[in-house]
Order: C-alpha cells, then structure tokens, then sequence
DNA sequence: TCTTTCCTGTTGATTTATTCGCAGGCTGCC
DNA sequence: GGCAGCCTGCGAATAAATCAACAGGAAAGA
C-alpha cells in the first residue's frame, strides 16, 4: 500500500482521524487553530493579523481550506466573507490539550500540574482566586 | 533578502532562536521532543520504539540530527551509542507549555486551567493529593 | 448599468520536511 | 588477523507544506 496524503486530498476524500483534537497539524496549522481557540471565530484577515511572519492571504485561506478538508475548522458565509470557527468545542480541546502537557510533563498526573500553575513566582493568583480554587478542592474532597 | 533555511544549512550555520523553548517545530521533531521530554534522555532506538508510524531509524536519526542542529537537542557519546536529551531544563520546558495553554484555552489565566485540572470527571486526584494541594495553597495565600 | 472593490477558488512553482539506503568505522569474539 | 554486529554520517529521492499570482463572482456606490 502506498501512503500518498496527496492523493488523498486529489480524491477529495476528507481526511478524518479518531480523536480530532489530536490531528496531526502541521506548523502553521497549529498556529491558526491556536488563534480559533484563542478568540472563538475570526475571518481570514483577522487571523493574518494575528500570525507571527506575515504571511499572504492567500496562504492563510489556502492553510484555512486544508484545515476544512480535515475536519478542524468549518466556516460560515457571513455577508460577502467566510467566518471560519473550531469544529472541536473550546472546552474538548482543552481538556486535551491539558492532557498531552500531562502526560509529556508531568509523568501523567495532574498534581504537580496544579503545583506547578499555583508557583506564585511564575504564575499569578489573586487571593480571590485562591480562596476560591480551596473551596473548589473542598468540594472535591467531599465526595 | 532570499529566505533559505537550506543555505544556512549548506553554510553549516547554527540556528538559534531566542526562546528555545518555543522553536518552531515540525510534527515528527516535536514527537521526539516529547518522547524525550517525558523520559528524561533514550538513545535513538528507544526513542524510534515509541514514536508512532513506525520510521525507520534512519529517519530518526536524521531528525535527531536536525534537532542538534537546531539547538533543541544534545547528545553524548555512552559507550558505543549516542544518548540524547533536551537542550532546555524540563521545568522551563514545562513552565512554557503551561503558558502556552493557558494562553490559548484559558484567556491567559491560571485559576481556569486549575479549575479544569480539579475536575473530577476528567482528571483523577486522590484525598491525599487533594488535601496536599489545599495545603499549597494555604502557604501561597500567607504571602 | 457600469465600475470599483472585496471576496473566494484554483493552479503551479518553490521551499521544507520526511524518509530510506548505503558507506565506513569501531567493538568484541572466533 | 578476520568476521559479525553494531553504530554514525552522508546523500538522494519522495512527499508535504508554503506561497504568490491569476481568474471569476457578488456587493456597493456613482
């Protein structure tokens, strides 16, 4: 069997994967759906303007159409431009996002993640927030 | 100015960005890069056994290599063999994808991306790890 | 209606990434 | 010494990603 992701698109087969949060993105891929994730929903220009290397137009809408054809991102028509949005909610992709830092940094175990994010030296928590996350961790325990 | 990541290449010119924690980089160097993030250092063939796809390890070999080159990766000789491991300390490395998140899936807060952590339906804490999380924060609000 | 202005669709060229095979060297054993 | 079995280094072929330029169609205003 020939592996040919080319032919693939040629075809015009959509490229589906199991978990979609977890497609293999390329980089400026991953920078565009970062952006969606970030602000929700954006136009091509506005994402252009929020890419690090300036790049055309034309390459984000092309990158744009690639990440359609793979499920990631779908668009609406709104008035003459096309709004383009996540497919995978906000709140499924950062969950697996959180996940992967997990199991790459934290030898899989959320404790020393929640160590690491309440470090007041890197991170900065209100005592609001604070006493707000103990509460949340009473909780928790109660059950 | 032509733009060419090959002629700095030819030129054996070394390429260094200024936060070498957020190199940008391609799909099969960043699995390494978590492979060996995760595991600490592993020779070539450790790493080939745990990537996905099954490459040959020539191929691993030659990302490795370009890893080097890149500044992200440093190998030195154990016997025979070379053993690879991270440029960057894991805790920096770990402190950037945690900002990296929370920047695009928690408006840059961190309350939010503990509260996700503390959510029992995804992520699993003991009583005990939950009671020495209480304490932490019980310490942090002291201050 | 005609013109201007945005927008998207498509194509083809160039750069970059990915992959593998082969040559050559070191080690240890017969 | 000579043979196997590793290992790295190199180079070349294929696949993928990136980019710009062009073509065509809808919207808005003169």
């Amino acid at each position: 069997m020939i592996y040919s992701q080319a032919a693939k698109y040629l075809a015009g087969e959509r490229l589906v994967v199991r978990n979609s949060t977890e497609l293999p993105l390329t980089k400026r891929e991953r920078q565009i759906m970062d952006i969606l994730f970030a602000v929700g929903r954006a136009s091509g220009h506005e994402i252009q303007a929020q890419m690090e290397g300036s790049p055309s137009y034309s390459t984000v809408r092309t990158i744009l159409s690639i990440l359609e054809r793979k499920g990631a991102v779908r668009h609406r028509a709104e008035g003459l431009r096309y709004i383009y949005e996540p497919v995978v909610a906000r709140a499924a992709a950062r969950q697996s996002a959180l996940k992967r830092v997990l199991q790459t940094f934290f030898d899989g175990s959320a404790r020393g993640a929640v160590a690491a994010l309440l470090d007041p030296k890197t991170f900065k928590l209100s005592w609001a927030e604070l006493d707000e996350l103990a509460q949340l961790i009473e909780q928790v325990k109660e059950r």
